[in-house]
DNA sequence: CAGATCTCAGCTATACTGAAATGC
DNA sequence: CGCATTTCAGTATAGCTGAGATCT
């Protein structure tokens, strides 16, 4: 093989220390996790967020819905699709104005909610694993802050 | 406008207080101004990356370059494209082992990297602008063991 | 009329896959 | 031969944009 020097995973220290590039790591892999685990049980994230907004404020129009779950209006319209073909929602119009659709959660969607629950708890958990629980709680409250900072700051989330 | 009640930025509970999507909203901020600034000055995260691997390293084959940078190979081929046509890399054939390209830095790369790290420390310095200069530390600490953690265990970058 | 809502078609960037061409 | 390297073509997904139809 010639020129060997094929061992080699280290990063630029220029990158290795950037808070940024470690985020970047630690979502893709929490990003991973999360996809996995949910297609595992024919789900995505999108799906989990319109039903806990669902089940915690109670039935919304589709604009409203996109605005607490931060997905896009048109995104909206694609999952509560597959939502509402198996059962999980239901979809009718607003007879109070009739631009807007009704979305309501069904029971076989509240159940179904339970379980994704525990499948994004043991998500949480594996991500974390290199923490002790007093690591995590720390963890949470600076990582917390950082991202409340910018909450505001973001391009994204039409509709609102 | 009828049934009000459009005022409304609260996520679910449920949502709003997971790991994962605290550290997904960071990484999207993070991300916004990464592009957003690297953008402004003609650039992109995997030229940074590149040139960073390449000033600490030195020359490297394409596929070497791939590991240190963590960007898939077929990345790499464009992402050298666009730095050699600038002029900031040149890419050679290795005598040595005639199916691999070397790549060189240029002085002219040198030089825009050296531009570039001010950029890219500019936007950690938003990013954590949050925290203190302790809790930036203590937050990097616990951060850095939550993404090493999961290091070997990423589907991703091929190449190796 | 202006503005809100839903829907559709499509765009961009990142990360990734498969396979061909070449060479070791 | 099996294996490594570069390259190209293409896939999937997230987040986002624009515009049309409908309605307030």
């Amino acid at each position: 093989m010639a020129s060997a020097a094929t061992r080699d995973d280290d990063l630029p220290a220029r990158v290795r220390e950037l808070p940024s590039w470690m985020l970047s790591r630690a979502h893709l892999r929490a990003h991973q996790l999360l996809v996995e685990n949910l297609q595992a049980v024919g789900f995505r994230g999108y799906h989990y967020r319109l039903l806990a907004a669902l089940e915690e404020f109670g039935p919304a129009s589709q604009a409203v819905l996109g605005q607490r779950t931060f997905i896009d209006r048109s995104d909206v319209v694609t999952a509560l699709d597959e939502l509402s073909t198996r059962g999980f929602v239901n979809r009718s119009p607003d007879t109070a104005d009739r631009r807007r659709n009704v979305i309501t959660i069904t029971p076989e969607g509240t159940a179904q909610l339970l379980t994704l629950d525990e499948v994004i708890a043991q998500v949480q958990d594996d991500l974390l694993s290199a923490l002790s629980p007093a690591e995590r709680a720390r963890f949470l409250v600076l990582l917390t802050r950082v991202q409340a900072e910018h909450l505001g700051r973001t391009p994204s989330t039409r509709g609102e």
